[in-house]
Order: C-alpha cells, then sequence, then structure tokens
DNA sequence: ACGGGAGGTCGAATCGATTCGATAGCCTAT
DNA sequence: ATAGGCTATCGAATCGATTCGACCTCCCGT
C-alpha cells in the first residue's frame, strides 16, 4: 500500500511547491484562487486531510498542548470537584485558543506523574495541580526544560507563578466560628499530610508536611485552638474516607462536640456518619467543612464550610497559562476564602 | 541568551558525532561507558535535559499521546462517574505504557471537540467516548488521517472498533423488574437524546435519537412497557437534573408510581425529589437506575440498577487502545448489564 | 599469523512541514 | 517608457532528533 501521502506529494501533484502548498493549508500568505482550488483538489484526490501535527509543532516550535499534572490515581482526582473545576477552568480558558490538554498519568505506585514520562510528552507550558506538594521532582526538570509551567497551591518555587488561596485564614476562620459557638472538644480530619499515604492520628507526621494547602489548613486550626488540636489523616480526599475518619472520631469515648474537616468532601462522610450513628447536625454534633462545593446530595443539608472562589480562581489560572503562552509571566495571585454559614454547626449539645 | 542547547549541540561539545549522542540518550544502541559519561557530562554543562519531544516524534513517527474525545462541557462530563471510570481505565492500561492522554477540550457552544482541534492535535490513537453519538463529524477526519481508533458505546461504524454494553437488555431488565412488582404507572427519565440541549417530554424527538446509548436504552423500556410510555428529557445526566424531571413527573396529577432513570445520577436526583416531597421510596414510588454505580451519598439507600461492568469495561477500553497501538485490531466487546436489586424498588403503593 | 566477529563510532538521509528572502510578472503613476 | 509596488510563486534552509549502513579496531580462535 502506498505511504501516506505529504504536503509535498499533493504539491507534486497540484504542480505547485511545498511552500505553496503550505500557504494553502496554513492561510498563510496570498494564494491565488485557481492555485488554492488546484492543491485542494489534489488533496482530496489523494486523501490528504492537513499538515501533519507533528512536523508542524517541530517547525513552528509549538505544539497546542498544555500539560496538567495531578497527583493521585486519576479516578481519585478526578472525583474531586476542586480537581474538575481546575481542569474545566483552564479548558475554558485554553479551548478556545486551540490548546488541548494532557493529562499525565501516574505511576502505578504513587500515582504521581513520573519525571520520565513528563520529559518525554511535548508541551507549550504546564499546570501543577498536585495538591500543593512541596517537593516535586519534576519540577526541576521542567524549569530545565525550560516549559513555561504555573503552580496551584504548590510547589512553592520563586521560579514558578503561584495562584493560591489563603488556606490558612479561611481554617482558621472556620475553626473561630465553631469556637465562637461554643465547641472546646474539636477534632480535625485532614487529607494526606505526605504522599506517602497513612491512615491515622497524624501525630508527629505534622512535623513533615509535604502539602502546602494541608499545612496551611492545619496551621489555621491551631492558630485558634492551639497545638494539641486532635488531627486525624485520612487516606484520601473522597467522601468515604470522610465517613471513616468520623465513625472513628464519634465512637471513641469523650467524642468531639465539631468535626473541622479540611476538605468539604470529608465534611460530607462526616455529615453522614453522624446521621448512621442517630447524631443530630448539628444538634450533636457540628461539622465545617473547606472549599466551598455545591452539594446538592447533601440531603436536607447546606454544608457551613470555608469557602475559595473556585470558579474565579480556576479561570485564573487559565488565564495565567495563557499568559505563559503569550511570553509574559503572570502575578502571583491569592484569593481569600471567607466562612460561609450552613445548617451544619450550631451550638455544642450542653449550651441549647 | 544563547538558544538552547540541542542534541547536536552537545554532541560538539562533547567531541562525538550526534548520532552517538542520541543513542547515549536513547539507550538504543552499544555505546562505550567513557563516551556516555562525556556525553551526559557535556549535556549536564549545558543544561540540555534531554531530546524534544516533538523532533522525536517526528522521527519515530509516534507522539505517545492518545486522545479522549468527550462530549459536552469537561465540567459537566467529569462529573459523571462513568466517564471517569473510563479515563481511569484507560489511564492505567495505557499509563504504564509511556502515554499521555490528551483531552481535547469542546467548542465554547456545543462542548463537542471541534473538528479544526482534533485536526491539529498529534496522537497516536483517539478514544470516542461521546455518549455514543451517532453521527460525529470528527470520525471521518480521524479515519482519513489514519489514526486508529476505538469507539465506546459509539458512533457505530464498521470502520472502528466498539466497545459496548448491552444497553437495550438492561434497560429492559429494568422495566421487567418494576413490571412484575406490578407497576402500570411508570415513567422515563433520559439522558438528552441529541446534541441539541432539550428539556422536556420527549414525544417527537423520539424518532430521530442522536445517541445510540440514549436510544438503545429508551428501546429496552418500550419492549417491556410498549411505545406509550411517556419520556422526560433531561438536559443532562446530572443529579440536580433527575430532581427536576422527577418533581415535574411527581407534581403532575396523577403521578408514576415507578421511574425508570436511564442514569444512575439521574435516579439519584429522583430519590432526593421523592423524599422531599415526603414521599417514601419505594413505599410511594419506586426508583430504578442504570449504570451501577457506587453512590455512598444516597444515604440509607442501595440503588435499584441496571449494572454494567464498569470498570471491566474500562479496562476493556484501555486494553484495546493498546491494541491498537500495538497495530492489532480489537475485537468488538459488548458487556452484559445485570439488574442489580436495591432498596428503591417495591410494590406499587395500592398492593402492599 | 590471519580470518571472523563483535563492539563502538560516524555520516548522511530522513521525518513532514514552515518560513523567509528572492524572483517573475503585471499594473499603475509619473 | 520606466520606476515602483503588488501579487503570486518558488527554492532552500531549518526545526531537532533517529536510524541505518558503513567502517574501523581490537580481540579471539585456530
Amino acid at each position: 500500500m502506498a505511504r501516506r501521502p505529504t504536503l509535498a506529494t499533493v504539491a507534486a501533484r497540484a504542480g505547485v511547491a511545498p511552500s505553496t502548498a503550505s500557504l494553502v493549508f496554513s492561510g498563510g500568505g496570498p494564494v491565488a484562487a485557481a492555485t488554492r482550488a488546484r492543491v485542494l483538489a489534489a488533496a482530496d484526490e489523494m486523501g490528504y486531510t492537513g499538515p501533519d501535527p507533528t512536523a508542524r509543532s517541530l517547525r513552528q516550535g509549538r505544539s497546542g498542548i498544555v500539560a496538567v499534572l495531578i497527583g493521585g490515581r486519576m479516578l481519585q482526582t478526578f472525583r474531586d470537584p476542586v480537581a474538575l473545576a481546575l481542569m474545566d477552568g483552564i479548558s475554558q480558558e485554553l479551548g478556545p485558543r486551540g490548546y488541548g490538554l494532557l493529562v499525565v498519568p501516574g505511576d502505578a505506585g504513587t500515582g504521581d506523574p513520573s519525571t520520565e514520562q513528563v520529559a518525554r510528552s511535548p508541551m507549550d507550558a504546564a499546570v501543577f495541580a498536585t495538591c500543593g506538594r512541596d517537593d516535586d521532582p519534576v519540577v526541576d526538570r521542567l524549569l530545565a526544560r525550560g516549559v513555561p509551567t504555573l503552580a496551584v497551591e504548590g510547589p512553592v518555587d520563586p521560579g514558578i507563578p503561584l495562584v493560591t488561596i489563603d488556606n490558612r485564614g479561611g481554617a482558621a476562620a472556620a475553626a473561630r466560628h465553631v469556637r465562637d459557638l461554643g465547641h472546646r472538644r474539636v477534632a480535625v480530619i485532614a487529607m494526606p499530610l505526605r504522599a506517602d499515604r497513612h491512615t491515622g492520628w497524624a501525630g508527629s507526621r505534622l512535623g513533615r508536611i509535604g502539602y502546602v494547602t494541608v499545612r496551611d489548613r492545619i496551621a489555621g486550626v491551631r492558630d485558634v485552638y492551639g497545638p494539641d488540636v486532635p488531627i486525624l489523616e485520612t487516606p484520601g480526599n473522597l467522601v468515604e474516607e470522610g465517613a471513616r475518619a468520623a465513625a472513628r472520631l464519634l465512637d471513641a469515648p469523650d467524642p468531639p462536640t465539631a468535626i473541622l474537616a479540611q476538605a468539604d468532601l470529608l465534611a460530607a462522610g462526616a455529615v453522614q456518619a453522624a446521621q448512621a450513628r442517630g447524631l443530630r447536625v448539628p444538634g450533636d454534633v457540628s461539622v465545617v467543612g473547606f472549599d466551598g462545593l455545591d452539594l446538592p446530595w447533601l440531603a436536607g443539608h447546606r454544608l457551613t464550610t470555608a469557602a475559595q472562589p473556585l470558579e474565579e480562581k480556576s479561570r485564573t489560572v487559565g488565564r495565567g497559562v495563557a499568559d505563559l503562552l503569550n511570553g509574559t509571566r503572570p502575578e502571583n495571585r491569592t484569593f481569600p476564602v471567607r466562612l460561609r454559614p450552613g445548617t451544619t454547626t450550631g451550638p455544642p449539645p450542653g449550651e441549647r
């Protein structure tokens, strides 16, 4: 069978130079209508569907691809509405500009994108959305390769523009809200502190938290409740994990009267776990979340939560990448996080 | 500033031919240890981080990219656990083989990937996950370009291997289950029938359903309940949409005693809408779903649903793509859909 | 001591387009 | 009539690697 036709083949058939044929397809320069028609006819006859993207990329030095580097297994990441909103924001901004999003899958083990893989993929820019991991081996590689990169909540690197939110302030606001309601026995449910998945009391692990986001949120809680507030670490940011952690808290002797979940999904799980035990929310236990998601399925409740401007943040990230692609470096941005009271918090049981 | 170093530059500096330097990086042929060290040293000094992915792609004729073509806006698509599972299955199979997933964003309007965009993106293979849309303008372009393509539930094209499920049989099984319980007044809640979003009674639109999936599921229901079963079309496959549609059904005079939702998310919405009205499920109204998702947040209920082997299907898709990349054409596959009884169906109100 | 083979290196062709400066016509204004 | 400007086309260089056959050494076996 004959080889796939190339621009040169088509040009030859149409009796023009390759450069002219190129003009026809890329619409660059002036081409006589008759010539254009001849070239298109030749292309049609030969089944040529347009320039090879790879060759074009090589010559033009741009591939039309933006890499999104997310940690963890895809299924899990994509269950996280925050990550989804981010993807959506980016695609909303970049799609119309003709860019596609390359999702680089992780290692089988950690789930984080492998350096190898990232180094082998074409990209015009990259977005880090690895939950604000501190030290990412991929960063250096990317910077060395000269790929314009933007980080969302981390890694914090002077060489990389950063879009983030006031994690600490938000968590503190949530904690303050609960404290002002009168809660003294509180517990925290937190996302994984480090890449090595681990479940249970955070304890000594608090010293070396690998994710900026989690570190700052915990710091916020401690700003209000001091360093002794008990912290339970979950293996992931899923409703089920939140429920499991909350179950552990609520089944213990002397259970907390308020749960400070550091993500809305975890909080939702906590609400469900409480209800499953016949506890009223907020009558018996208050629950606060973080992120400010819409959770229409949390029947009958609006979660009290530290709300980040998710859509605005995501679009800002998208525009930031667009800036990078234009060769300008976007400003660092920090978005505020505000407490949004819902129906899941109230005074502690004794004080009604 | 000096230009980014290339393989040739590095080779020159190390005093070897470019071809030799190439061997060092690609690990292809035999290279003396001393030579390798010299080349690596030179690369290090010059800040060369490895071969340019685009150039390599051009020469090798493969880019390490698999395109995933999904319909609709990303945020919405990714809220659909079925699409997520698919992405995850693909990435599980393809990630270890060194492939990245390119998500091609849609038009601002329809949300479907634009032909333009698809034509411009490098890819070694493509997966259609457009909800089984019948006629996709992108298909021809892709086939003409010679991109190995696999379809999930559609478009059905003799040139494209297909992985699908028994939509009709599954929907029929769900309907039969409800009929055998004694329900005579039933209504269907269905995902969009065509790309033009529309809400309301399907009616005359049934003649030209654009999505194989929906068409087959509706056919399955009609196999049991005949052609007159009322069908309400939602604008999307979201919990909220299901709730809205169910509200419309339940608030009407002479409401159905059973709702056949053609997706679990819609069914979940229906359950919530019923409960919000003080109706008991299944005491006052039964609800059946389709897909067989785990919905841990559907408090207190396990949804009765026509379950597809989601994980197996997704991995099969992943392996199918791997086959395509190896140059072999995977067999068409159809997975069975089995009714999985839960707690959301029971006899109609009169008959207890 | 000589033929054969393996290991190591190199040159040149190639992948498929884009881009830019050069050139050839042709028309218009002076 | 000629200079100048425009349009349409072409040639050749270039993007940055990979690949394949050729070639040279050196070592080993007989």
